[in-house]
RNA sequence: GGGGACGUGCCGGAAUUGGCAGACGGGCUUGACUUAGGAUCAAGUGCUCUUCGAGCGUGCGGGUUCAAGUCCCGCCGUCCCCA
């Protein structure tokens, strides 16, 4: 007597035992075998697993495992990020140390990790936090520091003052400008940070040409680029004897500049403003810094600012013109500072109208009656004919744009430039739970990196849990005190540490090898697996993680250190999985969904086939707790069909039934082969919820099987084959259960994905769809080779037709092979 | 204000890319088996009209086409990114 039961929770113990004893899921270097390097973000060890790590991880999983039963090496590694701010605000408020905290939390997710039966090979985990992994966090930032693509500066940053820390531009959120962790608004500070070029990078970052990632990302990150030409111009100041440089983007409208204006905290303000203003000018100044940029840029505000007293001079026609000052230029676009074109920018001319500057038309768009400054109640940026603009006077709107950078540089006042809404990338971070910058700075010889034989820069274990705002780095005793590298003097080390950004900008080198010494990775793991050919995670990550990673990549590209244009080829996004009531998941709202419950109840398989099952992958959606219940009953049918398939035909009714005829038994085969189809392209596709109702409908079709009498045909052994190696990814401790049952040899994950074979999908017979003027009247069932003409005619003598034809001649009869025949009227 | 995504039964979602709208699942209704049912099995389930049959139906309004959820134009709504 088969085990009628099904208990997932011993099943599930089981083979993960097995797995794990075995090193079923351990991924060597195989060079007789392709390769296929499947990576899943890595988990932040925040304490406990949530649903969203397993909406995110599952179906990666089975991809993986998809790709390895169809001939791949497949490596699927995980770690942890662990590094970041919530071990040490943790350690703030319970007094536990972040080490702790952090080492605590990832014993505990790796065990609910563990519970998933994902094929990650754990002899390969890399953990961010543990020296051995940021020893080479730091020797990288050494690199990037030789090569020039790391540097020191002092500038306003963005501050959270509930985090105590600096942020990169790209973590801070919305229109409030807040903390991307934290939710505070941001503010400005004055400080020395360390910076990566990224810039450097910005023309290649916008090509896409290696990558095969989704248009919505390649968007996300053009427009986070912001790459736009124009040119930089040279104003001359009347005082001071300093010149403003600008970035326009309309170069065609420089005749019609009437005044500057300058960011308030541009630099020159303070030397081109004059002693009359210099009061105005100041609390004008003490003004703007209160508001937030969003504020300050807000279109449908009044406009704001305050004459210098200063005056430019506009290259092209040497005009005088005034400088202002007003909160609607930024410091942190372009160089701070505009040309006010008012006639052609709407914030130029209600800048103008309020404060009764000149409005000077210098384009006149084909299409429109001639334009009138004084008159004219909105402004014009559309492009045209250039008028009152001294030697280009009538230069055609297609071309004012290049011959006015050709005269600039052919005056040298001005020349052709690119300007990227892309910063440089601010990584330092004044937190002590984080990669040590491996800088020492000597009075004498400067800033220098520590030597790599001195790495890893240790962070200390022995400091002060302070809420002081300063980093614990800073307060420690003798931490700070070093050795200049140069001339062995005293020296003090960087107590910044770095952007976690940076940890993971390189973790999936760090899994080809996480025990290397000699380097951050053992190169010939590097060749076999690099690149990445499946990368999947959260669209969060589109303008920071992943633009970071790839910076970092072509950096160290061009440093010999890695190879190729990029590290990862193929990217998916998944959806986020809602809460019941349609909302993002939080503690405070109490709709969290919490795996291990949903695991206990129901056994890893089940969640992982409603995760699979319940939404397209990369559009998420609402928890159903009811909807699960889909997926149970899925999961028992086929328990049931395979542990106890003669039950029907020995119970009863059945028995008597003469075998089945070779008919239905074809039936069967074609609807095995035509589900294989759909299901391994579902699988290449990434499309996971179609997988499963597959599943689902060749499991409704084999009950039927088995209640005609199927059981034992050899269609039927195929199908219950072929059926659980389309399972095994989806549930692979069930699937191997049942494999094992069968008497398979182990494992079932080690089996290659069946072949359709196509000849049994073939369809002798079909339906087809008549309609008369695009109405359905009737279905005919004809031969599948029927030609056009039999077609035509069967359809035409249905009965139901001739009704609605009413006597009429068609005046026309479409014929779609296969599909359909429409008769118009 | 600009850019993008989305809008399909009571609900989650399918639709081979212009060819039977609503696959698969949840829920619900009815029935069977049961001491019992939040188990299992079977049937039904877009809306409207009187059943047969027909009409209507993919946010709204137009258009292209023999044929539109799908393509085009204009709106409305929700969400995201950037200003």
């Amino acid at each position: 007597m088969m085990n009628i039961k099904y208990d997932h929770a011993e099943i599930e113990k089981k083979w993960q035992a097995k797995w794990e004893a075995d090193h079923l899921y351990r991924s060597v270097v195989d060079e007789s075998r392709p390769k296929h390097y499947a990576l899943t973000m890595l988990p932040y060890p925040s304490g406990d697993l949530h649903i969203g790590h397993w909406y995110a991880m599952t179906p990666s999983d089975a991809r993986a495992r998809f790709m390895r039963m169809n001939g791949y090496n497949v490596l699927f590694p995980i770690g942890f990020d662990a590094f970041g701010l919530p071990a040490e605000n943790a350690a703030i408020k319970r007094g536990i140390h972040p080490k702790e905290w952090t080492f605590a939390n990832i014993g505990r997710m790796r065990e609910q990790l563990k519970s998933m039966g994902a094929m990650f090979d754990w002899e390969r985990e890399a953990v961010s936090a543990d020296p051995e992994y940021y020893k080479w966090t730091e020797w990288f930032f050494s690199q990037l520091y030789k090569n020039g693509l790391a540097y020191r500066k002092m500038s306003p940053v963005d501050w959270c003052p509930q985090c105590n820390t600096t942020l990169a531009r790209e973590q801070v959120w919305g229109e409030d400008r807040h903390c991307e962790r934290c939710g505070t608004p941001v503010i400005k500070k004055d400080l020395d940070q360390w910076f990566f070029r990224t810039t450097k990078y910005a023309d290649e970052l916008l090509n896409f040409d290696a990558i095969d990632w989704p248009e919505r990302v390649k968007t996300l990150q053009t427009n986070w680029i912001g790459r736009s030409e124009g040119a930089s111009v040279v104003f001359k100041t009347e005082t001071g004897g300093r010149d403003i440089e600008v970035f326009t983007t309309r170069p065609d409208t420089l005749w019609g500049a009437t005044f500057m204006v300058l960011s308030p905290e541009h630099p020159l303000v303070d030397v081109v403003t004059t002693a009359d203003n210099r009061a105005e000018v100041e609390a004008y100044q003490a003004q703007a810094a209160r508001q937030t940029d969003i504020e300050r840029e807000a279109t449908d505000k009044e406009k704001t600012g305050v004459f210098t007293g200063g005056y430019a001079v506009n290259p092209v026609n040497d005009e005088r013109i005034p400088i202002w000052i007003a909160d609607y230029v930024l410091m942190t676009y372009g160089t701070g500072a505009i040309m006010a074109v008012p006639a052609h920018d709407q914030r130029d001319f209600e800048f103008a109208r309020k404060f009764g500057l000149e409005v000077r038309v210098v384009i006149q768009p084909d299409d429109m009656e001639p334009l009138d400054g004084a008159t004219m109640t909105e402004s014009v940026p559309a492009k045209g004919t250039m008028v009152n603009s001294g030697p280009l006077s009538g230069t055609p709107g297609d071309r004012s744009f290049d011959r006015a950078i050709a005269y600039l540089e052919e005056k040298g006042v001005g020349k052709r430039a690119v300007n990227y809404r892309l910063r440089d990338w601010l990584i330092s971070r004044q937190r002590y739970w984080g990669a040590p910058i491996p800088m020492v700075h000597c009075e004498k010889c400067g800033w220098n990196p520590v030597p790599d034989d001195q790495l890893p820069v240790l962070l200390p274990d022995d400091v002060e849990w302070k809420p002081t705002g300063e980093s614990p780095l800073k307060l420690h005793p003798t931490w700070k005190q070093a050795e200049c590298p140069v001339c062995g003097g005293e020296a003090v080390r960087e107590t910044d540490t770095m952007d976690t950004f940076m940890c993971s900008s390189w973790y999936h080198l760090r899994y080809l090898s996480p025990h290397y010494d000699e380097g951050p990775f053992d190169p010939r793991e590097y060749d076999y697996w690099m690149p990445v050919d499946t990368y999947t995670g959260g669209i969060e990550h589109a303008t920071m993680h992943l633009i970071y990673t790839r910076f970092f990549h072509k950096a160290l590209r061009d440093m010999g250190i890695t190879k190729g244009p990029e590290p990862m080829l193929q990217l998916h996004n998944q959806g986020m999985v809602l809460g019941e009531d349609h909302e993002k998941m939080s503690k405070s709202r109490g709709n969290v969904i919490a795996p291990d419950e949903l695991v206990n109840r129901y056994g890893a398989d089940t969640v992982r086939a409603y995760l699979m099952f319940f939404a397209r992958w990369d559009m998420g959606g609402p928890w159903n707790s009811q909807g699960i219940e889909g997926s149970v009953r899925w999961v028992r049918r086929v328990w049931t069909l395979f542990t106890d398939p003669a039950a029907a035909a020995q119970g009863g009714r059945n028995a008597t039934r003469p075998q089945a005829d070779a008919d239905a038994r074809r039936a069967l085969r074609r609807k095995v082969h035509q589900t294989l189809r759909s299901v391994t392209r579902d699988f290449e596709k990434f499309e996971f919820n179609t997988i499963i109702s597959s599943l689902m409908e060749l499991m409704n079709e084999m009950y039927r099987a088995r209640e005609a009498g199927l059981v034992g045909t050899p269609e039927w052994d195929e199908a219950l084959d072929i059926y659980l190696r389309m399972m095994a990814p989806v549930a692979p401790h069930m699937a191997e259960e049942l494999w094992e049952r069968l008497g398979k040899p182990y494992s079932i994950h080690t089996q290659p994905w069946p072949q359709v074979d196509e000849a049994a999908t073939v369809v002798d017979e079909i339906t087809l769809v008549v309609q008369v003027n695009g109405k359905v009247r009737d279905r005919i069932t004809l031969p599948a080779d029927a030609d056009e003409a039999t077609v035509k005619a069967a359809a035409l003598a249905s009965g139901k037709v001739q009704k609605f034809l009413e006597g009429a001649e068609p005046r026309k009869v479409i014929v779609v092979p296969k599909r359909l025949v429409n008769i118009v009227i």
